[in-house]
DNA sequence: CTATCTGCAAAGTCTTTGCACTTTT
DNA sequence: AAAAGTGCAAAGACTTTGCAGATAG
């Protein structure tokens, strides 16, 4: 699983994550698989999320119940603004931030730095709808 | 476990929280509590972290394999810096971030917004022994 | 043909829950 | 006593792993 194989669950999976634009869960992209007949073994999607995010690949960031959300890598770096009712995501993007951090890293002699920036809250339209 | 009873367990597990500057595991909590005599049984721990962590008197972090990492609330709004190493934590703080996370918020439309932000690397020391 | 990958099902973690019993108030 | 909290063990959810069979290079 170190290696990468072009294999048919590998190249499902890619897909898969390439024509959403949102996260989805491990278990969602094998349910949607499966719905296209494009099938894979739940560990098999498990272990080719695994190592596309390890490579890089794809993206990985936790929902507030620690179930992994994987999406494939996108653009430029940046960040996140979720809905936590439909999960719609907006990337949002600043140098400001970027900079900040990474003063903050120095100033604390940290190395090999990474971040991220994650907002939640409730979208104009599931806020229109909790509130009725 | 909505209300709040003054009992021997929810005692025992604030004084870890408050005792302890680091972010610890519900488990950790759990069997140092053991240790120590003071015990509870770890449906117990669950239960008042979350009864805590739900009315805001501590702090709830996810770890990069969905552990829960719990802390007692302390000061104001702040972020955190850690080593991925040895897992210290710095806690950073910028009112410039909060504005920009705000305003990034509101201009979205988005409603009842929180936000996170965690970097993380190596700190000196970690770095040094890695590098030797 | 050999190294990898996949499927399946079993096993692991962390966390939650049902229920009878105990502690607070 | 009534209400809320606790322990224990069973149950859940997500993820990982062992192993035999299928597949890529």
């Amino acid at each position: 699983m170190s290696t990468r194989r072009d294999t048919a669950a590998r190249r499902a999976i890619a897909a898969e994550l390439a024509e959403q634009q949102n996260f989805r869960t491990a278990q969602e992209i094998h349910a949607d698989l499966k719905l296209k007949g494009a099938s894979a073994s739940l560990a098999t999607v498990y272990r080719n999320l695994a190592a596309m995010a390890g490579t890089g690949d794809i993206d990985v960031v936790l929902k507030a119940d620690g179930e992994a959300l994987y999406r494939h890598c996108s653009q430029p770096h940046h960040h996140h603004l979720i809905c936590r009712s439909c999960g719609k995501t907006i990337e949002v993007r600043s140098h400001h931030i970027e900079n900040w951090l990474e003063e903050q890293a120095a100033e604390h002699n940290f190395y090999d730095t990474d971040h991220r920036v994650e907002m939640i809250g409730l979208c104009q339209i599931c806020h229109e709808t909790h509130s009725s």
